[in-house]
DNA sequence: GAGGAGATGTTTGTAGGTGAGTATAAGTAT
DNA sequence: ATACTTATACTCACCTACAAACATCTCCTC
């Protein structure tokens, strides 16, 4: 389960170190493969294979595909998103639709949010931060923490 | 699983270059062979063999073949589609009667939709993904992704 | 049999992805 | 506190994937 928030810098070439903390868990095997696609807030969605796959075969693999609606929602999902591997000193490659799409450019924020990694640009993720964090206690009625 | 989405050219000839991220598991052995059809949409599906096979056995095999309704239903599926190869370089050669079907002349949308690949025009693929994706979020409310 | 058109195969160039090396900073242990 | 180890940052060099042009082959026509 990812947890944490570090602040890393994207190389000119668009690579990025993912914390050492978040490796091991990322790509527990050696083929060091995971999944990164669009997240559904303004940020880059970063999974271990088997939780894709456990929510890919899950959730879409059966999905009827009788009506256009239907197939494009597959594709929907599928299409921003992109196997990636972990490489030799702990960098990955992120694809440049993404880093648009979550307008990325030098700083990145990487945070734990349980079964995924986020990276966001560090304005978005502050602006939601603040926008959204409630300042009294209490908003949360339903958490038990 | 395909995923992903990928904008490349044909050449004048009519062959088009398929991503190194399909090319092995479009067509994982030596053979280099796999099967193009019409889409359910206005696009060319493309199967790895073997998934071919499955989705045919399944879905077709066992089909009565009592009354030329019957017969009809299965030559529908199987008359448009064809094995093709890739050759040595990464590129397949697509038939004429299919690259009219889905309107392609020189830029196509090459996209991941899990079991299949799809090949689009891009204002086609554009139009439909414009018309149903959802701009909101909560629309598939039972996606956890 | 010769010429031509279409199909298939090969070559070459370029840009971007991939890997390696070193330097600096941070963290840990003695 | 100091030495040692590990993690992040930056730079450079190479190599592969894609693109486009070029060459070869086969089949059809005249």
């Amino acid at each position: 389960m990812f947890v944490g928030e570090y602040k890393y810098n994207l190389e000119e070439k668009g690579r990025l170190f993912i914390p050492v903390e978040f490796r091991r868990e990322l790509a527990p095997d050696a083929q060091n493969t995971f999944v990164a696609t669009q997240g559904q807030d303004e940020c880059i969605a970063v999974y271990p294979l088997n939780i894709w796959k456990e929510v890919i075969e899950k959730e879409l693999l059966n999905y009827p595909q009788d009506t256009p609606e239907q197939r494009w929602l597959v594709r929907h999902f599928t299409k921003p998103a992109k196997y990636l591997k972990i490489d030799s000193q702990g960098r990955i490659n992120i694809p440049q639709r993404l880093s648009e799409y979550a307008k990325l450019n030098k700083e990145v924020m990487i945070v734990g949010a349980l079964r995924r990694i986020e990276l966001w640009h560090p304005d978005n993720y502050i602006s939601g931060e603040t926008e959204f964090t409630p300042s009294k206690p209490g908003i949360f009625p339903n958490l038990k923490l």
